[in-house]
DNA sequence: ACATGATTGTGCATCGTTTCTCAAACTCGC
DNA sequence: GCGAGTTTGAGAAACGATGCACAATCATGT
């Protein structure tokens, strides 16, 4: 059944969980489509479309739950548990991704990090002891992380990824600035602020006078 | 003319962009757009209907020379001039983006720190001494950095992104973990890894036992 | 000079996503 | 309990993006 479900579905469905959490925590215990899309960049008819691939959650006339939807979202994005990340690259990047208070609370617990330079294996960082790099492989074979985070140089960073999924790893979020790939079924997300950057200039360098509306 | 040229083209044009600086490094001269899909997950004939919205830079039966098409994307890009930015919020992950070492190499130049805690304002972060954010605005005007960079608690995003463009700014890179708005004619770009993981959370909870492909 | 092979640029078909629309279902006030 | 006003869910239309296929063009080797 869930298969065909559109990946930009998908991808709007955190940022509604995202929204729903703030709204409970404000006391609103119903809300419309309508609503929603207030604080959103999107239509009512596509939250309803949206909803309406997993279920029906609404009640006409009224609108959802906040409580029932943020539960099913919950459920659907598969957030009722703990997912356990390793971390690769303890540089700098590495030092503030794993010092990063933001994944705890939603469930995402980085349980070790590692490292080839020599010089700071060992060391501690964030609460852990940098493991070292040679053992990434056999050691995600024995802990089963779910998710791979790479913050290597951009010339480490596919030999990593390669290591990481032979190890087990189904799913990799990499900061690492290339592009880089990975073997079907594993799931694969770019942080890259740079790419993001250079398309905003795109837009600017076009509206030499900003347009009038 | 550029007017109608779709939003995904746009996104896609920085990684044709990285990938060909890589190429060029290596020392290749001519480049087929096949070649180019190998290192990307694109089809030959999207690349060649990406480029073809903005010239013809290929030769039949050979190829796109690389140094043309590098020149040719920075220029629509807006590359070929040198960008300032202010970073508003100077706590953990302000800190880690201001001593970013990325960003300057590709011609982004943060020339400003701001934050609203007096306790660091005057404080000197990575060359920068912190300013009082209440001069935010008005530095903004009399500066004019074209993008602003927001990593703010998540309860001050909206505020600063208001601020911010009320100084001039004409686009947001915004690191908080919350949806924001900008009036029309900004460029709005959010890093947010959590949101990137909650994806992921979700083709992880499907695949109990991994597809068979 | 010509034949062979390669590769672009693009019209067109296909595919996917968004938006429109409206019957059905619900709420609320009287 | 009824009527007015809301809002959902979903089929269908509209819109947008992708991939196919091929004529046109170029390089290369003989």
């Amino acid at each position: 059944m869930p298969l065909e479900i559109p990946e930009v579905v998908i991808s709007r469905l955190p940022v509604y969980y995202r929204l729903l959490i703030r709204i409970q925590a404000e006391g609103r215990t119903v809300i419309s489509s309508r609503e929603l899309v207030d604080a959103l960049g999107v239509t009512p008819a596509q939250i309803r479309k949206d909803l309406s691939y997993f279920g029906r959650f609404g009640k006409q006339g009224r609108g959802y739950s906040v409580q029932r939807l943020t539960e099913e979202l919950r459920t659907i994005l598969g957030l009722e548990r703990r997912w356990k990340m390793v971390l690769v690259g303890v540089g700098r990047l590495g030092r503030a991704i794993a010092s990063y208070h933001g994944f705890e609370p939603q469930g995402f617990d980085v349980i070790a990090l590692y490292d080839a330079d020599q010089s700071v294996v060992g060391s501690e960082v964030s609460g852990h002891i940098v493991r070292d790099a040679a053992l990434l492989e056999s050691e995600v074979r024995a802990n089963t992380p779910e998710i791979g985070v790479v913050a290597v140089p951009a010339e480490y960073a596919q030999t990593v990824i390669d290591t990481l999924v032979r190890g087990g790893v189904k799913a990799i979020l990499s900061y690492a600035p290339r592009a880089v790939q990975v073997p079907r079924g594993v799931e694969l997300r770019q942080v890259d602020p740079v790419i993001s950057l250079q398309s905003i200039t795109y837009h600017l360098t076009q509206n030499i006078d900003s347009p009038p509306n």
